[in-house]
DNA sequence: GCCAACGTTGGC
DNA sequence: GCCAACGTTGGC
């Protein structure tokens, strides 16, 4: 089982939209980035767990716990001229962005900044301290458990 | 709202 | 295939 943290605008889908969604489920759609479709499509699985960030809001922070419950399909909304994420260079035979669908899990007692993290000297390789622009980005498994700690503190 | 960092595009 | 220009991301 791998480890994963997704980014999300929490003006646009927060992880209380998740938790309150259907089935406190989503298709994590409008993923445009090479480097992140590729770890879905080619190591992300079903079980794997992923900690939700959320970005470009008051506190940038890891928030909580959600897990993949299917694994890479593709995004729909890549054909939707009307959407924010159509892509005209992608066709319906020859698909170039998907997503994977994932589930709440639960809210950290308390969250975890970005500040913290970038302050925090265990945290070495996460790419979110290197100034990625990395939507999705792997997480090791010492980094996961780490944040986790954090979190209870 | 600014701007640095970085990914993508397209001309050559 | 290089690299300058451009667009986007995301912290501040």
């Amino acid at each position: 089982m791998a480890y994963w943290l997704f980014k999300t605008e929490p003006d646009a889908y927060s992880i209380d939209d998740l938790k309150s969604d259907v089935q406190q489920s989503t298709f994590w759609e409008g993923i445009r980035n090479y480097q992140a479709r590729n770890f879905m499509r080619d190591q992300m699985q079903v079980g794997d767990k992923v900690f939700i960030y959320h970005s470009s809001c008051k506190v940038p922070a890891v928030v909580g716990i959600a897990q993949v419950t299917k694994a890479a399909e593709t995004d729909p909304y890549q054909f939707d001229a009307s959407s924010d994420y159509y892509d005209p260079k992608s066709t319906p035979d020859k698909p170039r962005w998907i997503g994977v669908t994932v589930q709440f899990v639960e809210l950290l007692s308390s969250q975890v900044t970005l500040k913290a993290i970038k302050a925090d000297d265990a945290i070495v390789d996460l790419s979110l301290k290197k100034a990625g622009r990395l939507s999705i980005m792997p997480v090791t498994e010492q980094e996961w458990r780490h944040i986790i700690e954090m979190s209870k503190r």
